[in-house]
DNA sequence: TCGTAAAATTAAAACGTTCTAAATATTCTC
DNA sequence: GAGAATATTTAGAACGTTTTAATTTTACGA
């Protein structure tokens, strides 16, 4: 592959000029510029990105770490920040922590081998790795995380209103007049759950139902985890009428349970999800899902990064997001009102 | 951030002793390399990558270039991929096409700027790129392409039986007792959706059901595509009685479609789809699929890119991997034969 | 104690760019 | 046509590693 000397030896000028041509410099005689390119072009010259790095210290990439590819949700989220990217001149490199703690661990070391300009981090482990995220802080690597974590002031955030969201999900819940109402949540993953949780609680509390402990159900994050978690709360003995899942990935999940138990969505149960991600518009049964407002998301994120990058001494910026609840075919009227208030499924 | 030189004075080494020590090399007396870590440790150093890569030629990174991050199938294949990298001791780079041929074609020439080591290229517009493609095995960047193209011979390959994969999920329907047979597929995307439509074909003849050309059905890749296929194909006046769906996202997209039309599956019509994602197994209705063995296709990738690393010129490999029909709900026998038969839905 | 072999360390030249400051060309003003 | 102002080009030093070949140190046998 040629460099720059061969092109520059070529075409009778010095490496300077010919990086200066290949950027489409003003500095620059058209002519020569001209004729430098063409050069460049008939030598099938591409200037080499890690020298280029090297030397300006910049990489043009900003890294992105992802909790799991196994949820739609970080996948579409992700497009839109490498969308948004893309615009201000940035490629993106994806980390996907596949819910492994060391991998977490490991990608955040890996940053300090510089290979991204900066970071957008939808945190995984926080309680875990907290070592890692607090010495990535002090290291005063540009930055910007999802959700706002308490013991990293300093660090720019853009959380979604979890709470804000979970409470819209169980309100339309309990406007249905279900009373027996589920909670299905991973411990982990931040104090998403929690979040999410206390919006739940809110929710009942604001109706003066009182929370039943077993009627919150922790499990994993697959799809697969979604409907064992179904089948364990459909054989209680007080089966609850409506389910709400911390992800729409496990309240896809929940679909194929309800169906093994002879069960209709919404007529016998109603089912909410949280992220609406693009599947849930499509299903046989449509998914009623809170949505996080991906490309707000990913555009605020890259802003925030942005702002970081130009002023790196701003204060850090908290930034939150609100979340919208949208109502398909899979949430109904509760079956114990259902006589009385019509709408059957 | 500290480098290789403050290391090195510190710990009153020269920088090659440094960079020994960073990687444990036996050439390095013991104490020594201990001391040097030591100070490294204390100066929170860690090499850069950039100006390794730079001095090494060489970045340890492979691409992977994916047609869209919408299809769960490719993020599917993608995590096998990574993991198997890892363990060979590469990191990964996607790059997602999202259905532009301009961004393909951007792509393809970025490779030049050689970022990374070898590529893993599951093609998107093979016609209308054909010229960056030829030039991409013309330059000799080592790759392996995902599917055999004639003018490609010098490339190395590993396909899927596309074919064979249609066959057995078209024999499967008729096996099933159906005749109307739909099939939907994506004119784009390189011949897949050629092969599959041969499988079809193929099967279709050797029963002597003639092919009736309302029933093949062209459309986007989109969950909505199938979504408006279906419509359409359920709109005719003889309607199909079942739709093999050229990819497991477009036939999820029916479910809805075919719920609207007040029918149900698989006791009206069954649904057939390509590549089994992890999704097709947890719907209200799971979903029969011809399954890509993605874990051994990926793994094939690799090994086809690690030997083309380490042997440049060795004569290129084209290999065929058998895809696999796994029933589920959503294929059931023809309605027409369903009295005859026996199993209802 | 010396010579030699083996082990450990290092000097200095890559790698392929960009960038700063300086040098050289060109244009303009009067 | 001289001098100033402006436009264009360039020398050479970064950037932070790795690597080759050479040098220095240590170990060992006689």
């Amino acid at each position: 592959m040629a460099n720059i000397y061969d092109v520059a030896k070529i075409a009778r000028v010095s490496t300077a000029t010919v990086s200066l041509a290949m950027r489409d410099s003003a500095r620059l005689n058209e002519a020569t510029r001209l004729r430098v390119q063409a050069v460049a072009a008939k030598m099938h010259y591409k200037p080499s990105r890690i020298a280029a790095s090297l030397a300006q210290r910049k990489t043009n990439i900003i890294g992105v770490i992802l909790p799991s590819s196994l949820n739609p949700v970080y996948i579409e989220t992700h497009a839109w920040i490498e969308r948004t990217a893309g615009a201000c001149g940035y490629d993106t490199q994806v980390y996907f922590i596949e819910e492994d703690p060391r991998r977490e661990r490991r990608f955040l070391e890996k940053i300090y081998e510089q290979q991204v300009d900066g970071l957008i981090f939808i945190p995984a482990y926080p309680d875990i790795n907290r070592d890692c995220y607090l010495h990535l802080a002090e290291a005063r690597v540009p930055l910007v995380i999802r959700d706002h974590l308490a013991w990293l002031p300093e660090v720019d955030s853009v959380s979604v209103d979890m709470e804000q969201g979970g409470y819209a999900a169980v309100r339309h819940l309990l406007d249905l007049g279900h009373t027996r109402i589920a909670f299905v949540q991973n411990p982990f993953g931040l104090g998403h759950g929690l979040g999410r949780r206390k919006g739940y609680q809110r929710a009942l509390a604001e109706r003066g139902v009182a929370e039943d402990e077993s009627l919150v159900h922790l499990c994993g994050i697959h799809l697969d985890d979604g409907y064992k978690a179904t089948k364990a709360l459909l054989a209680l003995r007080d089966r609850p009428t409506a389910i709400f899942f911390q992800c729409d990935l496990l309240a896809m999940g929940s679909f194929a349970a309800v169906r093994e138990a002879g069960l209709k969505i919404p007529g016998d149960i109603s089912i909410v999800g949280f992220d609406d991600i693009s599947f849930a518009a499509c299903l046989e049964t449509p998914l009623t899902s809170v949505a996080q407002p991906k490309r707000e998301l990913a555009e605020t994120l890259l802003a925030t990064l942005m702002r970081r990058l130009e002023h790196p001494s701003a204060p850090p910026r908290h930034l939150m997001i609100a979340p919208e609840l949208v109502i398909r075919r899979s949430s109904g009227v509760c079956p114990k009102r259902a006589g009385a208030r019509g709408r059957k499924d």
